[in-house]
DNA sequence: AATGAATGAGGTTTCATTCAT
DNA sequence: CATGAATGAAACCTCATTCAT
C-alpha cells in the first residue's frame, strides 16, 4: 500500500511535470497572451479535464510554471548569497548570473514580463515569495559589505531592491533587442556603475569640496 | 461653416477625450487587464458603439490612452534635456521628474506595465517612438558629460538605457508597495548611486592600485 | 412658387440618382453582401442621413436600385414583344437581348443572386411586379404562336416562365464560369432547344409510333 | 477503450446531426437570412459554444447542412444515371426527381437559393462539387445519346447543364409560388420540352426547307 | 484518475437608423 | 434640406471550467 501510494505520487508529479513543461514550451513559441487550457492539453498529452486534476486553475497553473522556472535561479542566487566571497564578488556574480540565465531562457523572462492574469496576485506574493527572500539576503550582502566599510552607508534594502530590479530592466531591454550583443558587455557595464555607485570613498563631489 | 466644422472638431475632441479619460479611470481603478469595451462606455457615458466611432478598436483605443498619457512627461523630459543646465543636472531632474510624475499618476504606470494588448507591438513601437527619442536625447547628455571630463568614458547609449529602464524599475517596486515612503528618497538614492556610478575619478579598485 | 418647386423635384430625383448609382457602383466592385449605408453615402457624397431623406430603409433603396437597374431590359422585352415580329423571332429577340444586356452588367445579375435583404419581399413582389406583367406578356406571344399551329399546344404561362427561368439559369452559370465564352453560343443552344421543344409537329416518339 | 471510443463517435455525430437538423428546421419555417447561431443553439436544445465544437463557423455549419442535404438527391440521381436505362429515360427520371425532391423539401431549395454567407465559396465549390460530378455524368448520358442517334449532336456539357439548371429554375418559380400546382406537371412539361428540343429529327424548320 | 463534450457568460465589433443642430 | 455623431441591438465567437461516463 505504501509502495502503491509512493507510485502515484510518482505518477502525479510527472503528470504534473507534463504539463508544466507543455506551458512552458507554448510559451516560448508563442508567448503566454493567448494561452489557452485547449493548447496546453494538447501539448501535454493530456485532456483538459485533467489539466484540473492536478491545477486548481488557469492562474495557479501559469503561478507554478513561473515559480518553478524561476526557482533554479533562485537556488543558484541563495547558493552564491551563502558563500565565502566577498560582498563585491557576490553582487558580481549573481549579478551576471541572471543575465546568463535570461539569455538561455529569454522564453521565460517574456512569460513574466507578458503574464498578466497572474500579475494581479503580484503583490500578495510578494510579500511571500522566493524573491522577497533573495531580497532579504541580498541586502544583508549589502549591509556586510557596508559593515566591512567596502560600501558607503545607505539604505541596504533600497539599494539590493534598485539593483536586482535594474538587472531585470536592462535584460527586459535586451529582450526586445535584435541584436542585444553578448550579454557580459551589458552585465559588466552595470555591475561596474553599481559597485561604483556604492563604493566608499570620495566622490567627485566630496573630492572637489 | 467654417464655424460650425469648427465646433464639430472641438466636439469629437471631447468625446475622444471623455472617452480616454473613462478609461485612465477604469484602469486606475482596475488595472487594464479586465478592462472591457462595455465598462468603458457605461464610464464614458457613450454607447458601446460610439467607442467605435473614435477609435478603431480596442487596441487602438489603449495605446491612444497610452500615448497620450506619457506624452506630457515626455515633454517635460526633453525640455529638461534641452536647456541649459549640465549634464549631472539634466540627470537628476530627469529621473527625479519620472519619480514625481509616475507618483501622481500610480495607475498609469500600472497601466504600462499591465497592458498586454498593445504589447504585441511593444517591440515596432520601441523602434519608433518618443521614448527611442529621449533615450537618444538622454546618451546624448551621458556623452556630453563624458566629452566634458565629468563623466567617465563609457557606451553612453547603454547606460543612458540602464539608467531609464532602472528608474522604470524601482518606480514599479514602489507601485507594488504598500507603504513606498516619499519618491524623494528613492529618487535620490538611484541618482546618486548612478551619478557615481559613472563619474570621473578613482574608483576604489584604481586607487588601491 | 411652381418653379421653385419644379427646380426642388429635380434636385431630388438627382441626389436619388446619385444615391442609386453609388449603389450600383459598389455592388459592381464588391457584390451586394458587405455593402452598408455609410459606403453608399460615401460613394453618393451625401451624409448618411441624407440617404434617409431619399430612401425610407436600406431594403427600399436596395430594392430601387435593383428594379431601375433591371427597367431598361425590361423595357426593352417589351418593345420587342409589342413590336410585328412572330412569336419565334420575338422569343429569339428577347432570349438574346437578355443574354447580351446581363454579360454587359455581370455585376447586375450578381446583385439580383445575391440580394437577400429583399428576397424576403420575394413573393410579394412577385404578384405586382414587371416581371410578372413581362411574363404575361410573354405568355400571349407563345399562345399567339400555339394560335397560328407554330407551336404545340401547352400550357403558354408555364412555358414562358420556363423559358425564362432557364435563360436567367444558364445566364447565372455563365457569371460563376470564368471563361464562360461568347454568349452567343448559350443562347443559340438555349434558344434553338426550346423552340425545338415547343415546336409543333412530329417528336421523335410520334413519328417513331 | 475501443467500444468507448465507438459510443462518443456515436453521440458526436447525434449531436453533430441535432444542429443541423436544427438548422434545416429553422430555415424550413424562416429562411436562412436572420438565421443566427443563438437560435440554432436555442432549437437544437444545446448551448450555443456547443454549436463551435462540431463546426468551427456558421459558414462551415451551414455549408455542412447545405452539402447533407443535398446528397441523398445526389446519390439518387448518380444511381440513376449509371443505371442501364436509355438516355432519354435517365434524364426524364433525374429532372422528375429533382421535381418531387424539392417538392418535399421545399425550405431546402429556399435556403440553396437564400444563403449568401456561404456564397463567396460558390465559385470555389463550383469546381470540386459533387454538382461538378453530377454535371460531368449528366453530359456523358446526353453524349450517349448523341452517339445512338437519338439526340442531335450539340455541345453535351452545355445541354446538361442548361437542363439541370432550368429545372432547378422551374422548382424556384414553384417555390415562391402559392399554389404552384402538382410538380408532375411541371416535370413533364419541362421533359417534353427538352427531349423534344433536343431529339434527332426534322426541326419545323428543317422541314419546312 | 482520466476524459472531452458541454456549458454560458462575456468579449469585440458592426451597422441600420435617429435626431439635434 | 442636410448633416454625422450617437445609438444599441445583435451578431459571431472564445475559453475556463464542470461533470457524467
Amino acid at each position: 500500500m505504501s509502495k502503491r501510494h509512493e507510485r502515484q505520487v510518482k505518477w502525479e508529479a510527472m503528470t504534473r511535470q507534463a504539463i508544466q513543461d507543455a506551458v512552458a514550451r507554448i510559451v516560448a513559441k508563442r508567448g503566454s497572451h493567448g494561452l489557452t487550457m485547449e493548447q496546453v492539453a494538447a501539448e501535454a498529452g493530456v485532456a483538459k479535464g485533467s489539466l484540473y486534476l492536478h491545477f486548481k486553475s488557469k492562474q495557479v497553473l501559469l503561478e507554478s510554471v513561473k515559480e518553478s522556472s524561476l526557482e533554479p535561479l533562485l537556488q543558484e542566487a541563495e547558493a552564491i548569497l551563502d558563500s565565502a566571497m566577498t560582498p563585491r564578488e557576490k553582487i558580481e556574480q549573481v549579478i551576471a548570473r541572471r543575465f546568463s540565465y535570461f539569455d538561455q531562457h529569454r522564453e521565460l523572462f517574456r512569460f513574466l514580463l507578458e503574464d498578466r492574469q497572474v500579475a494581479q496576485l503580484h503583490s500578495e506574493r510578494m510579500k511571500n515569495s522566493r524573491y522577497r527572500y533573495l531580497l532579504g539576503k541580498m541586502a544583508g550582502v549589502v549591509e556586510a559589505g557596508i559593515g566591512s566599510g567596502e560600501f558607503r552607508a545607505m539604505d541596504a534594502r533600497k539599494v539590493a531592491a534598485m539593483l536586482l530590479e535594474a538587472s531585470i530592466a536592462v535584460i527586459g531591454q535586451r529582450l526586445w533587442d535584435e541584436a542585444p550583443g553578448p550579454w557580459e558587455e551589458d552585465a559588466r557595464i552595470l555591475i561596474d556603475v553599481f559597485l561604483r555607485g556604492i563604493a566608499a570613498g570620495q566622490s567627485n563631489e566630496e573630492r572637489d569640496a
